[in-house]
DNA sequence: ATAAATTTTTAGTCTAGTCTAAATATTAAT
DNA sequence: ATTAATATTTAGACTAGACTAAAAATTTAT
């Protein structure tokens, strides 16, 4: 498998975790490649059993596919763990490291790795890590937006792993363990005022539907 | 710079570390490609600044074509001491994974790594570590051929990293900082009885050629 | 139900990196 | 000093993976 395969096979992972069907569009956006090209290539995954593909009908991973697939994010996740725990990289850091290492092909470097950590189940962003059948124990997560006034609960993962929302939360002291109460919500654009650190801060839409909590 | 670039400089590097001429031919075989290949690339590299060529007077590093391959070997180097002393990989297991891990892009995980492992000095096959300025301190090493009769030494490296010298090392308990004592030399075909722990071997001229130590 | 807009595929082109076969230059041998 | 052998370069072809432009299919709007 040819690293590009692998990027196709993880993007239609990631845009299709429940295995509904991908367009070659969506694909091609996600990938910032042309449609063409996304087509020819999912083309050639499917000559090798990699996804399922009919004319027009957008693409779906087949059982090795989907392994694939998982295979690499869990080389992905556990790489930014390495990083993050043993190199000191802080989590908006990891990720274009991550996107060239998950490409290494050694199943004893992963497994070692992944005992290194003491088998993490989640990465710096609180994403779970497959493991090596590609069974990824998905805990129901729920964004701080939906959260009913009054809750007390902890954050536990970030929907977007963009730099800048992760330094956005950095400046507010929000990382993963942070205990946040909801206060108060605005009816006017859906912000919210929520206690950290025993601080009241006001939290708007964007923010609040990119964080994950749990309840306590 | 592309992988394959890297790869050729680093090949130069190995094929003429006194930063001789290297020749198309040389440079073709040590990588496995036709002659007309590394032609190609040469070109190639020497529109980059990364060598200097001549036609048919083949090829030297400039100042920035070695520090781009002292890079390499420096990546390398630092991945196999940490896939030996963090995650129990043995010598003869690290090579190739090595070769994947050396093309990963990322100045701050290189140095971080350099730090996580403690500044190593040497590989696991006793080469010494680029800095990151592409200076190599070599310890002028000698090989057990050459050492004189009676002469104690310790093992500090090979020069010879397949997995089939490795593995024979192993299984005559040589590692690196094994004490070898030189009893006996033959006429006939060079080979030697030294002492390893405690116990007389005879040693082939393609063994002892190949074990790099220090006398004490 | 048709027309318009959108999505998807096809056809043809490009670059990187390889190859084989042929041409040319260099080196070694007579 | 020629000739033979060897090394190197050139020319032309191939594959992977991308692109643009155009054709075809599908979806949406009238
Ligand atoms: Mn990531
Ligand atoms: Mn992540
Ligand atoms: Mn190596
Ligand atoms: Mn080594």
């Amino acid at each position: 498998m040819t690293r590009s395969e692998e990027n196709y096979l993880k993007s239609i992972f990631h845009l299709a975790e429940d295995n509904t069907s991908v367009s070659t569009n969506a694909l091609a956006k996600k990938m910032k490649i042309k449609a063409s090209s996304s087509t020819e290539m999912i083309k050639k995954l499917s000559e090798k059993g990699h996804v399922y593909y009919k004319k027009y009908k957008g693409v779906k991973l087949t059982k090795k596919g989907r392994l694939a697939a998982t295979s690499i994010v869990r080389k992905h996740r556990l790489w930014e763990v390495f990083l993050v725990d043993k190199l000191g990289f802080s989590w908006d850091e990891v990720h274009e490291v991550a996107e060239q290492l998950e490409h290494i092909k050694s199943s004893k470097l992963t497994d070692e790795l992944d005992s290194f950590l003491n088998y993490p189940k989640a990465d710096p962003h609180g994403d779970p890590i497959p493991d090596s059948n590609g069974n990824i124990i998905d805990s129901k997560r729920q964004v701080l937006a939906n959260v009913s006034i009054h809750a007390n609960c902890i954050c536990i993962g970030v929907n977007d792993s963009s730099k800048f929302f992760l330094k956005y939360l950095d400046k507010f002291k929000i990382k993963l363990g942070t205990k946040i109460t909801v206060l108060n919500r605005e009816f006017y654009d859906s912000s919210m005022t929520v206690l950290i650190n025993n601080k009241k801060t006001s939290i708007s839409k964007e923010v609040s539907n990119n964080l994950y909590v749990e309840i306590i």
